[in-house]
DNA sequence: GCCAACGTTGGC
DNA sequence: GCCAACGTTGGC
């Protein structure tokens, strides 16, 4: 069982918008990075665990916990001319872009990145290397708990 | 809106 | 295969 952390745009969707979703679920559509779906396509297994988080907006940050419910499968998108992701090289005998279907476990409370940066633990993790722009990334155990921990803990006023 | 970082594209 | 130009990401 993998840990992930997925970024996602709260004015497109955010971790309330998925929470009034039928089932609570969304196929996690757009990804267009080979690295990142790379990863979806060949480490995501239904059951693995992964943080939404909210990027491009006033306060980034871990907003809820979900969890891969259906592994990859071709992103409609990238077939619809009328989508903002659509992709005119992708053919639908070879697509070039998968999703997976994500399900909210749960909402936690908003732990912005100036929280999660200011632990040195969590200094490791993949949002914090250099240049990182990648919208999935994987997580280690370790730092997983921390940030469940932190989660679970009151907030901080000072960071 | 700025800008650093990095991915993608396409001519050669 | 190189690499310059361009586009995107995402925090600030």
């Amino acid at each position: 069982m993998n840990y992930w952390l997925m970024k996602s745009e709260p004015g497109e969707l955010s971790v309330d918008d998925l929470a009034e979703l039928p089932g609570r679920r969304v196929g996690w559509f757009g990804v267009r990075n080979y690295q990142a779906r790379n990863f979806m396509r060949d480490q995501m297994r239904c059951g693995d665990l992964a943080f939404f988080y909210h990027s491009s907006c006033a306060v980034p940050g871990v907003a809820g916990v979900v969890k891969i419910v259906r592994e990859a499968y071709p992103d409609p998108t990238q077939f619809d001319p009328q989508s903002p992701y659509f992709d005119p090289k992708a053919q639908g005998s070879s697509p070039r872009w998968f999703q997976v279907d994500v399900e909210l476990v749960k909402k936690t409370r908003l732990v912005p990145l100036s929280e999660l940066r200011a632990q040195g633990a969590l200094a490791s993790m993949r949002i914090f290397q250099r240049g990182n722009r990648l919208s999935i990334t994987p997580v280690q155990p370790e730092e997983w708990n921390n940030v469940v921990r932190l989660a679970e803990s009151a907030p901080r006023a000072d960071v």
